[in-house]
DNA sequence: TCAAAAGTGTTTGGATTACACCCATGG
DNA sequence: CCATGGGTGTAATCCAAACACTTTTGA
């Protein structure tokens, strides 16, 4: 079979562009899903996303306009990056559907419901999710698991954790990021040591945080760096078979 | 817009799945590549693979299949992961085509032109494509650019490096595959030291290597374990921005 | 003055590097 | 017996975990 030939029956294949947005927001990692209204899977939670629009729109385009249609912010301030493609080919009963999958990072949305034209959009923990105990629809579960699993990766070795704090954070609130994210407390004298003495990845403000207890904390933004070194590594990073940081198919 | 909904006009868009086959031989990485006998970008060089079958194929079947055809090896036997979906509207000049591209490290084919149905498969060097020296068919270039840069990631973190090996080799084989596919010299000692103080990476046959000069290898195989760790960094992991190990976009 | 959170210092062990050195074989 | 690579030992250094301890606020 030869790329790309002219003169090929080209099968009737649809293309959905779909997002797993996440966000921190009440402790716990979320993910924005809608409620479907409509068959197959009516009534059932899913994923926010929609057909490529039949004008000739870039991929990341299309997944860029549906996040500020969703949220409502402003899609260059956010982190988006393609998650996946999921081409399994039962996913929808319907026909054929494969889906690209974006993966976003948001903070925790000051509106109540999200931002802009998000009229059925709600958040949901993942935790439920990864556990079985809530099914989406499609093969959603799945992608919120890669996305999570993803996302949980990069706060290893990326600076992306701010993405979830608001502009201006403290130390205190990125250790919470990471510690819902990853499911496990970090010590904060060490944290506080490895970000801010990481180049690039906080900006003192020079402002101070007021809050109930305790000593103010200094209140920072985000850097330009988006790499770390050295990484924070989880402390699940052992040796586990079976947990690879890109997705495996075969052996 | 709504993901899945009925009742939309669905664009038509075709869908292909391409293959970036990396293998290491002759002292460099080496990528398949077909010479395009239709237009467009007849005569140019272009990665493997074709539409998807209009049978409900599932698209890592389908990348697995076109795999054994082109190298005629048992796909089970060799590592296939999903690289990236490229979706840029005019990357294909006649029409709309969104190219699932999957990546697969092989060991050095003993066949001189592959093996199976490799009417036109050729290898050749990534480094001049990388370089811009050599221009391939569609985005082709920037396709074999993200399958290096996922390779060198890999060999980082997973044992895969071994899979551009042969079934039994010895410690300075798969030291050339990182020192090549890194492009970057080792210390052999540490190295050494590195990969058999890895448990699972490696299993030892009891067999000696008979070379030209020097004290014969111990021979081993791959082992179980698909994670290092720790992880064997290269040298060029120093913060340098815009090297990110996934592919991003906006911010 | 006490509780609570922010932030610093210090110890210890693991991993990496660089390199000295020995081992085993072919010519 | 020497060149050539295979393989081990070891000291210096860096990094991270653990945790004692100090700082700065509100109540």
């Amino acid at each position: 079979m030869q790329a790309s030939d002219g003169g090929w029956t080209i099968p009737e294949v649809a293309v959905t562009v779909d997002l797993a947005v996440l966000t921190v927001r009440s402790g716990a990692l979320q993910i924005m899903l809608i409620r479907r209204g409509v068959q197959p899977f009516r009534g059932k939670y899913a994923l926010p996303g929609g057909f490529l629009a039949s004008t000739m729109e870039d991929t990341d385009t299309a997944a860029a306009r549906e996040l500020a249609e969703e949220t409502g912010l402003d899609p260059s301030d956010l982190h988006l990056e393609q998650l996946r493609t999921y081409g399994s080919p039962y996913r929808d009963p319907r026909q054929r559907v494969i889906t690209i999958c974006y993966l976003a990072f948001v903070p925790h949305l000051p509106s109540p419901t999200a931002g802009g034209d998000a009229l059925h959009a709600v958040w949901s923990p993942v935790q439920p999710i990864l556990d079985g105990d809530v099914r989406l629809a499609f093969d959603h579960d799945q992608i919120v698991a890669d996305a999570v699993e993803r996302a949980r990766s990069k706060l290893e070795y990326t600076t992306l954790g701010a993405a979830f704090c608001p502009s201006e954070f403290t130390v205190s609130e990125l250790r919470m990021v990471y510690e819902i994210v990853w499911g496990q407390r970090l010590d904060a004298r060490n944290f506080h040591r490895k970000v801010t003495g990481s180049p690039g990845f906080l900006v003192p403000t020079g402002a101070r945080s007021r809050q109930k207890g305790g000593r103010p904390a200094a209140v920072y933004r985000r850097g330009a760096a988006e790499l770390l070194h050295p990484a924070i590594l989880r402390a699940g990073s052992r040796p586990v078979a079976g947990t690879t940081p890109h997705d495996d198919m075969s052996t």
